[in-house]
DNA sequence: CTTGGCGCAAAGATATGACTTATTCAAGCG
DNA sequence: CGCTTGAATAAGTCATATCTTTGCGCCAAG
C-alpha cells in the first residue's frame, strides 16, 4: 500500500511537514539540503519530490529550487494527501470537505447499489446492519466502528461504481478519525442505527428512492454533527 | 501542469500504454529493459515508476520486476490516470463513471453555490448563462463547449468545497469528450440551456433546492444521453 | 518421496561523481 | 534607462558501483 524504501520514508515526512503547513507555500527547498537534513542519497530525493510533484504539492524549478505550492494546487482527492491532511493541522477543513463529499455521494451510491447489487452483497448489507444493532446495545465503540466502515464500503461497492468504490478508504478515515476524536456519542445513537437498517433493507428490496433517503439522513447527520463539534 | 523532463514523457508513454490494456495487468517489466526501450537512464525509468507507484498502476518488487496492477487497484481519481482512461481503450466505463461522479456531486455542488457563492461568482453564472444562449441560437459548438465548462467550473467552484471544485477539470474533460465524439446533437437542445438558465437564477436567488433540481436534471440527462449512445 | 534449509543469482534500491541544461540576476554596454 | 550578455546556480541526466532483498533450485535429512 505504502511506497517503498527511503523515498517511501522520505515523502512520510514531506508530506505531512507540507500537509499541515509547517512547510508553508512559497518555502523554497534545495534538493542537496534534503539530501543532508534526511541522510539520503540525490536518488532518493528525486524519486520523493517527483512524487510530490505528481500530487502537484511541489514544483521544481531549475535554478531556483523546489517550491511549494499552494493548497489550491495539491491533488486534494490523492489519498495520501487526504490523509496527510487529516492528520496534521487542517484536519477540521478536512473532515468538513470530505463530509460535504460524502452527502453528495453516498446516497447516490446506495440508489444505486438498490439496483445493481449482488445477492451477496445484500445478504452482507443484512448481517452488518445486524451487528451494528449488536454492537450499539452493547456500547462497543470498537466494533462498531469496524462494522460501520465495513457497511458503507459494501454500499459503496455495491453502487457498481469504480469511482464510488475507490472512497471507501476515505470514508473509512473520516469515520475513524470521527471515533478516534470522540466527535461521536458515547453509544451510538439508537436513531443512526435504525437508518442503517433502513439502507439495508432499501438496498434489500430493490427501492432506491428509499435507500437514497436513509443514506442522505445518515450523512446529513453526520456532517451537521461534524459542523457542531468541530472548531470554527 | 504536467510533469516535467524524461521522466514525464516516459510517464506519458507507460501511463497511456497500462491505462488502454496495452501493457496488461500482470506483466512484469523490468527496469533495464524500460531504459533500453525508451532510451534513457535509469534514475529517469525509477523516477517514472515511482510515479506509477504512488498511482497504484505498478508494484516493483525485488527479484520479480516492475509488476503492472490490475485496475481495481489503480488510483481512479488521479487527473492523469483519467485522462489516460478517456483517451484509451475504456473511454466508455470512463465515462460512464464520470456521468455517475457528476450526477452525485454537481446537484449538491449547486446547491451549495446558492447558499454561498460570491457576488462575482453569481455575476458570472448570469453571464454564462446567457452566453450559453447565444452560442446555442447560432449553434457554435465550439464556444458553447467553452462557455458550458466554465459555468460548471464555476459552480462547482462557487460551491464553497474545494473537493468539488477540483472536479472541474475532469468535468470540462467529459464535456469535451463528449463535443468530441459526436456525443451530443449538433445545436444544443432549447431545453438544456433553459436549465442551465434555471440553475444561474436559482444560484442568484439564494435557492437551494431549486439549483439542485435544474442542475440534477442537467446531469441525469447527460448521464441518460451516454448511456443511449455509448457502445454496450 | 517429501521437506526443510542453505546459498546463489537476479532484480530492484541506493549512493555518487561527472556532466548538461535552463534560468535568474546583475554587471556592463549602448 | 534599457537591453544584452555572461556568470553563477540549481535542477536534470547519465553511467557506474555497490548494497539488499528474495525467489528458486539444489541437496541433504527425515
Amino acid at each position: 500500500m505504502e511506497i517503498q524504501g527511503l523515498a517511501g520514508r522520505l515523502l512520510g515526512e514531506l508530506g505531512p511537514a507540507i500537509a499541515s503547513g509547517e512547510l508553508a507555500p512559497g518555502t523554497v527547498l534545495r534538493a542537496e539540503e534534503l539530501e543532508e537534513r534526511h541522510g539520503v542519497s540525490r536518488t532518493v530525493v528525486r524519486e520523493a519530490v517527483r512524487i510530490l510533484e505528481s500530487m502537484r504539492m511541489v514544483a521544481p524549478k531549475r535554478r531556483v529550487g523546489i517550491t511549494v505550492q499552494p493548497r489550491a494546487e495539491w491533488d486534494v482527492f490523492d489519498p495520501l494527501v487526504i490523509r496527510w491532511r487529516l492528520a496534521g493541522a487542517d484536519r477540521s477543513a478536512q473532515l468538513r470537505s470530505l463530509g460535504s463529499l460524502r452527502v453528495a455521494v453516498e446516497p447516490a451510491a446506495a440508489a444505486l447499489a438498490a439496483r445493481h447489487a449482488s445477492d451477496d452483497d445484500r445478504r452482507e448489507l443484512s448481517a452488518l446492519a445486524v451487528e451494528l444493532t449488536v454492537t450499539a446495545r452493547a456500547a462497543d465503540l470498537e466494533r462498531f466502528l469496524e462494522h460501520d466502515i465495513a457497511f458503507h464500503a459494501t454500499v459503496l461497492r455495491a453502487s457498481g461504481n469504480e469511482m464510488f468504490a475507490h472512497l471507501k478508504d476515505t470514508v473509512g478515515a473520516v469515520l475513524t478519525g470521527r471515533t478516534e476524536h470522540r466527535l461521536m456519542p458515547h453509544r451510538p445513537r439508537e436513531y443512526a442505527v435504525q437508518l442503517h437498517r433502513e439502507v439495508a433493507d432499501a438496498i434489500c428490496a430493490g427501492r432506491p428512492e428509499l435507500a437514497e433517503q436513509a443514506m442522505r439522513t445518515i450523512v446529513v447527520g453526520a456532517l451537521e454533527e461534524l459542523d457542531a463539534t468541530l472548531p470554527r
